[in-house]
DNA sequence: GCCAACGTTGGC
DNA sequence: GCCAACGTTGGC
């Protein structure tokens, strides 16, 4: 089966994309939703992120990988949800804010939009390819 | 099992 | 700082 391609949002001021960079590796806990918790459950191993920082810019800067599929969340108490692993793959050349998503038509059913709060959200493969294209990546 | 109250996320 | 969306909790 091809890849498939996600949404993580992060609070830079908690853990950003240089982060991650620095970092080389990192475990994507503390997600606490199940509808977000179901999207880290289906993603395998090679899978694709869009790396989204909330609150602070707004804006895709990078894409990141899925090395190691869902397993327990040591964070969560409960045992009920899931973190994954990931390593970071490249900045974007030009990265792609909130409002340039809302601005492409070929965006508007895109799941983040539709539920802003969303933490992990899927991306099809024709809103990736659009997503590249303004990234100029 | 319903629903009001409350907490959290995240855009504006 | 405000508010909309939405998930969770707890009384009944």
């Amino acid at each position: 089966m091809a890849t498939a391609h996600w949404l993580v949002k992060s609070e830079p001021n908690s853990y950003s994309f240089d982060d991650l960079v620095r970092d080389g590796r990192t475990v994507w806990d503390g997600v606490r939703n199940n509808a977000a918790a179901l999207h880290l459950r289906a993603m395998k191993e090679g899978d694709e992120l869009l790396f989204y920082h909330s609150q602070e810019g707004k804006e895709i800067v990078g894409i990141a990988r899925v090395v190691r599929t869902a397993f327990p969340d040591s964070s969560d108490p409960s045992g009920r949800f899931v973190a994954v692993e990931l390593v970071p793959v490249r900045p974007l050349k030009r990265p792609v804010t909130l409002g340039d998503m809302k601005a492409n038509t070929a965006l508007s059913n895109m799941a983040m939009l539709r539920q802003s709060r969303l933490s992990v959200s899927p991306v099809t493969a024709d809103e990736w390819a659009a997503l590249m294209a303004m990234a100029e990546a």
